[in-house]
DNA sequence: CCCTCGCGTTGACACAGGTCAAGAAAAAGA
DNA sequence: TCTTTTTCTTGACCTGTGTCAACGCGAGGG
């Protein structure tokens, strides 16, 4: 389970030639800006730096930050009152935390194996957007790619098969990859065949069976427990259905 | 199966005193805006009328054009290569269609029993925007709104039971109604048991089971084949299980 | 009015994937 | 390094829900 509360380490605002050179502003809201612009931007920021499993904000928490990832890895889960736990999503750098109608988080955000973010307070985001709609834009872009990418989460959970959904995933992983530049294969697997599980809405003991069904077929090789060669991309993408 | 192409009559553009009595308008963009800044809305819409099964646009069209649901339901819904079909939600007066980051249409969509929409193209909507960056503040919390519903839905096919799922549907379309105006009960369905069951993710003998399921346990009484009677809302929602 | 056809209900049965259990392999800690 | 704990794998079994099939019902058309 998470450990709480939450390490922070390494906690300061940016100055903004740290920000000219981040690797993740092209993904995020700070890509929609100028040099002069930024500036605005990187004086309300804190950086933060997260350990395996500690917990950035729980799930009822007043929801009072907005996150750039910047490193690292991030997992979104909720918990029904039956215990029955629900991973939303992934976050790695470029990605972003925020987008809710609620007061409070929606969702528990862990470090998976470790993360690095930038941190907003909602209040100051909200007085940048006031002055830079610019940033409005990029974020209203952004938040169209989340709900393209929840409905794909939708269709994948309601209609596919346990193998089917493994290789959604996996195809899923590699592409997000390979947008923050890396080859896509083989793909690394930062989090645990529980937290894969709770994603794709199975057991993990399914889990375990889909990684050999999908490399007795020759589908995929499993390197090490968290590397996963792809051995052909259009068939895994195929195999998977989604489209 | 939907009919094509689209039955569109009474098609024409907005008088300004129309939009201002419009029901929907403080659930969509237009309720942002001031009675003269929604001239320039009302100057660009189109309103027009679907009967039962009209297709709005197919998956993999061209999206030229976002909606604004005044009136009636319409059905978004996905297709795999394999012939599943994934509802992704119903919108109802207030809702909006449109937020997606790709050039096509990731769904069809179709008006379940009759719909009226009013029509806007992506260009004026953008332009609009530009002049007025509080619309655009506007679609973001609608968006924001949306991604929580997503995630819900999300929550509900991956971690419940068919007769879990099929109590959070009515609840959920109960406070729909609810936000409407009406009473939320008894809750009115205009789709079919195979609509909720691809929404859901099960097969529409499971809807029917679990219709019978519920009502044996006294939760809800079933007074038509389209209008539930919910008999505990509470019950019923602690029953869902969906927080 | 009756006929037709789409939609809904119910039953019988099969099977994908969940659950429980045991043990192996990694990771973490001492 | 050795020990302890966590994570992963595999097997056996069970159950919820899908599939197939038969039939009932009700709305719409002639």
């Amino acid at each position: 389970m998470a450990k709480q509360p939450a390490r922070q380490s390494d906690k300061f605002s940016f100055d903004v030639s740290r920000c000219l050179i981040c690797s993740a502003r092209n993904l995020n809201m700070c890509g929609a800006l100028e040099p002069e612009e930024l500036a605005k931007l990187s004086g309300m920021a804190r950086c933060e730096t997260f350990g395996s499993g500690d917990v950035l904000f729980h799930e009822g928490d007043k929801a009072t930050s907005v996150y750039n990832i910047t490193d690292g890895a991030v997992r979104l889960s909720t918990t029904l009152k039956s215990g029955r736990r629900q991973v939303i999503g992934f976050l790695f750098s470029g990605d972003f935390i925020g987008f809710s109608d609620r007061n409070e988080y929606p969702w528990t955000g862990e470090a998976v194996r470790g993360a690095k973010v930038c941190r907003f307070s909602r209040g100051d985001l909200t007085r940048a957007t006031q002055e830079l709609p610019k940033i409005e834009h990029r974020l209203l872009e952004m938040a169209s790619a989340d709900i393209s990418a929840a409905q794909d989460h939708i269709t994948m959970l309601g209609q596919s098969s346990a193998a089917e959904k493994l290789s959604a995933f996996l195809v899923m992983l590699s592409r997000k990859a390979a947008t923050r530049g890396g080859s896509g294969n083989p793909v690394h697997l930062p989090m645990t065949r529980e937290d894969i599980a709770d994603y794709l809405g199975m057991a993990f003991e399914t889990i375990s069976r889909c990684f050999a069904r999908l490399e007795s077929e020759g589908l995929i090789t499993v390197e090490s427990i968290r590397v996963i060669r792809i051995n052909d991309m259009d068939a895994l993408a195929d195999f998977s259905d989604s489209r």
